[in-house]
DNA sequence: AATACAAATTTGTCTAGGACAAAAAATGAC
DNA sequence: GTCATTTTTTGTCCTAGACAAATTTGTATT
């Protein structure tokens, strides 16, 4: 495997593999015919342990005086602190036939109303497939399957067509951030508090969303970063957006990456999905608190 | 704006923007207090002009030998060629609101069964489309816009849960490429030649794929490589993947990336649509020929 | 002991310029 | 014209050094 296939395997960047190498002495890979690195399994597998790890906070120093043995432990340490124990989802998650998940989230929100169901089982569920990723028991391919089919089911929850008269929001993810669920359930709170959702599944470069905010006449642009975006390049493109968009316009953004930043103009920091009903009852003034049940 | 954010901009690699300026003298950036590169909007714009003509096969001596003027105007010649002229398709994509596009795509595939919504009407707006991004008519952002209402109304198209019985095909597509609603019409397609899909609509790394396609018991796995990937990364990954998938299960590629690829055991390409119900037909002996409406 | 500030360390991303294989174009032979 | 061979073009990799931002450690003050 070459740098540039594992770079965009485990999302670490090309100068960042070389400079462990060079610096810690890890990953050292072997060399084709030209000198070039050459990743085997193995060092792929080590250094998504490594992610992991760097992402729950542990930093690359101390991660990289370990032994892979010792890493792995830490990692299920660090991962076996409290997180949904709830048997139908452990069921859900580990055991069931693909072709069953979807409809058995399709019970669960019949059963729930929507709010409910995101509260009470979205929101655990989610909690459960970062546990899973990180202690190494889901596959990265079971949690795709999974999160797709929750992404799927709210999708059709949203509204799809603003009315025009609300003022809307509109919800996306930047170029490069692949995590698009936490920001999704929080589309769908905010439209059930009042504030119709414009969501956008698709990646949108920086420089398109202040011109695609002004067209669609939003107060808000929503965005999510999560853990995978290093904090650094969320900071910058926050203030990017910030300067160029609209000031009026308010920017919502949530995720790991933000969690304690320095506030910019007409920034709110979401960090938690119960606090989507305050926000947008504090920033928004809903013209009306409807919820109208699926 | 940084090379880095830049590159994600506009998906053109750190080093190759780094030597492009060394060879051809543009872009030149200004700098910054360190001497890190700095990049105009301006300059983003070009770039964007420059990237396009190199999707549509112009080469990088050719294109910066030009004026940016006379880049523009090349870029409209291009793209005068042959494109759909369906006035009902122009007005959807330059005009509508964007809350009626997607009652107006429902509308349409309500008129017309499944597969005949798929060659007459979603193949020409997605060749509409392309034309308004290649020809610099059609924001970035307005083009997500439609195309992610056309993929959420043919998601709900997609059975979702496969019968079990029936061999099916996974459809997925590769970290880091963006363009999913060809692969996605190819999956109505298929379905309607009676091979089940399992659409997974987030990108996977390539790793990750033989394992799920085991425990999907799928018959083959179908990707798409478009014009944004590069040719050679497009090549890496695909034998990459061939050597660690079953060599019993087909890999179906699509995409502007694999026009003229040779050829790797078990790989078929397909680069138009058209195709696919011969493919299906020569290659899976399909159950049933059977064609559901909806 | 807790808080605030300064110094030291860690860490990721940038810099430069060189090398080389794969792809494309140009050349020559038939 | 077509095919095989050379030449040019092009993107990605290489090394090794620099430095700011973030974090930790150390010290002084309340």
């Amino acid at each position: 495997m070459t740098i540039q296939q594992l770079s965009q395997e485990i999302g670490i960047g090309i100068d960042t593999l070389r400079i462990w190498e060079r610096r810690y002495g890890f990953p050292v890979p072997d060399r084709d015919a030209r000198g070039h690195r050459s990743y085997s399994l193995q060092q792929v597998e080590e250094l998504r342990v490594v992610k992991t790890l760097q992402s729950l906070g542990q930093r690359p120093g101390k991660i990289f005086s370990l032994t892979p043995a010792q890493r792995r432990e830490l990692l299920s340490e660090l991962s076996a602190q409290g997180f949904p124990q709830d048997r139908g989802l452990q069921k859900l998650v580990y055991q069931m036939r693909p072709g069953e998940i979807g409809s058995e989230m399709s019970r669960q929100l019949d059963a729930l109303d929507l709010v409910n169901f995101i509260h009470q089982y979205a929101v655990p569920l989610l909690q459960l497939l970062d546990h899973g990723w990180n202690s190494g028991q889901l596959s990265i391919a079971r949690e795709h399957l999974i999160s797709d089919q929750l992404e799927a089911l709210l999708r059709t929850r949203l509204s799809g067509s603003s009315t025009g008269s609300d003022p809307s929001i509109l919800f996306l993810t930047l170029s490069g951030e692949r995590h698009k669920l936490g920001l999704l359930l929080a589309a769908v709170l905010f439209e059930q508090a009042g504030l119709p959702a414009i969501w956008l599944s698709e990646e949108l470069p920086l420089s398109e969303v202040p011109a695609l905010a002004q067209e669609l006449e939003v107060v808000a642009v929503a965005l999510s970063f999560s853990g995978h975006y290093s904090a650094r390049q969320a900071k910058q493109n926050l203030s990017s957006l910030r300067k160029s968009l609209d000031p009026a316009i308010k920017i919502i953004a949530g995720g790991h990456a933000v969690r304690q930043f320095t506030s910019l103009p007409n920034l709110l920091i979401c960090n938690d999905l119960k606090q989507v009903d305050l926000l947008a009852k504090r920033y928004f003034q809903p013209s009306s608190g409807r919820k109208d049940k699926s």
